[in-house]
DNA sequence: CTTGGGTCCTGTGCGC
DNA sequence: TGCGCACAGGACCCAA
């Protein structure tokens, strides 16, 4: 079992966890424990965020993005990032403790008291704080997205989105020399993908990591596409069956328990029926690429 | 425009 | 047992 970083599934599995609970919420406090994140938070943080109501918690790509309806002033947004170890922990009104793990992404210990970075009280008595032991998450807050920040600027489409298909695709690679891991990490190309879907899209696909994008060529592309929707689509339901879950049995929420096909299994016999090529492991752009060379080409 | 490399950060796990 | 180091990862920034 491994734990996941947070990509677009485990991103929208944390928007899905909070949402209910602090949609139409008004923040009354918001204290920051430090000046910083991975980047500095936006200046008079706090005391813009205090008096407004969260009208509606979505994401976009890798980020997670609130329209903030403030009674003194126009509406904003408030964008997060949880970089790797980034997680929400949500304080119910009447319970009387933090719920650590609650809508975190990743098996992990409770979190110690100097990694929370940011405490939130809604005005019904929700608690809401940010932990992030790497600080690798980051905020940001801004009038209007796409245009009003440099992190949403340049996304390419959202991948389970109408906007992406093989045509678009198939599109971006042309004149693309840059091996096909590379090309998909790339947030304008696609937003969303991580290095733990990319090579898991990859290998559904039957493509080596290695190859060009500008020499995928159609029938590979019209793989890749939909293999990259599949793979997202099904750990978006695996972390709503742990959203499930956590009704029922408290503790162990938000722990996705997905089963990789090659990522993490280097050394270990391919998963592929009648593939007894073993997962290999190479590094691309300062990170692990896990692929067989037996299924992709 | 494209591409590659450096940088940020710290907990974990390995080898010696 | 303890130390040092590689590693995990996303996104910005800059140089060529």
């Amino acid at each position: 079992m491994m734990a996941s970083m947070p990509e677009l599934p485990e991103v929208e599995t944390v928007r899905r966890g909070l949402a209910p609970h602090i949609e139409g919420r008004r923040i009354k406090r918001l204290v920051l424990n430090r000046a910083d994140l991975r980047f500095p938070f936006p200046k008079d943080f706090a005391a813009r965020m205090e008096g407004a109501v969260v009208a509606r918690f979505t994401r976009r790509a890798k980020y997670l993005l609130a329209e903030m309806q403030s009674p003194k002033g126009k509406p904003f947004f408030w964008l997060s990032h949880l970089g790797m170890t980034g997680r929400f922990m949500l304080t119910p009104p009447q319970a009387t403790t933090l719920e650590p793990g609650l809508y975190a992404h990743e098996v992990a210990p409770p979190v110690a008291a100097k990694h929370i970075h940011v405490d939130i009280a809604f005005d019904d008595g929700t608690k809401l704080a940010f932990a992030d032991p790497r600080r690798f998450g980051f905020m940001d807050m801004f009038a209007a997205p796409e245009t009003g920040s440099p992190f949403l600027k340049h996304l390419g489409p959202e991948p389970l989105g109408n906007d992406f298909n093989e045509g678009v695709l198939l599109a971006a690679a042309k004149g693309r020399k840059t091996p096909v891991k590379n090309f998909l990490l790339d947030q304008r190309v696609v937003a969303g993908l991580g290095n733990i879907y990319v090579c898991e899209a990859l290998f559904m696909a039957g493509i080596s990591p290695k190859r060009k994008a500008a020499n995928l060529g159609a029938k590979r592309v019209a793989r890749l596409a939909p293999a990259i929707r599949d793979v997202l689509a099904r750990a978006i339901e695996a972390g709503g069956s742990t959203l499930r879950d956590f009704a029922h049995e408290d503790g162990a929420m938000g722990y996705f328990q997905h089963d990789f096909k090659v990522y993490g299994r280097e050394g270990e016999v391919c998963s592929a029926p009648e593939c007894s090529a073993s997962v290999k492991r190479m590094v691309q752009v300062g990170r692990s690429s896990f692929y067989c060379s037996a299924c992709q080409k």
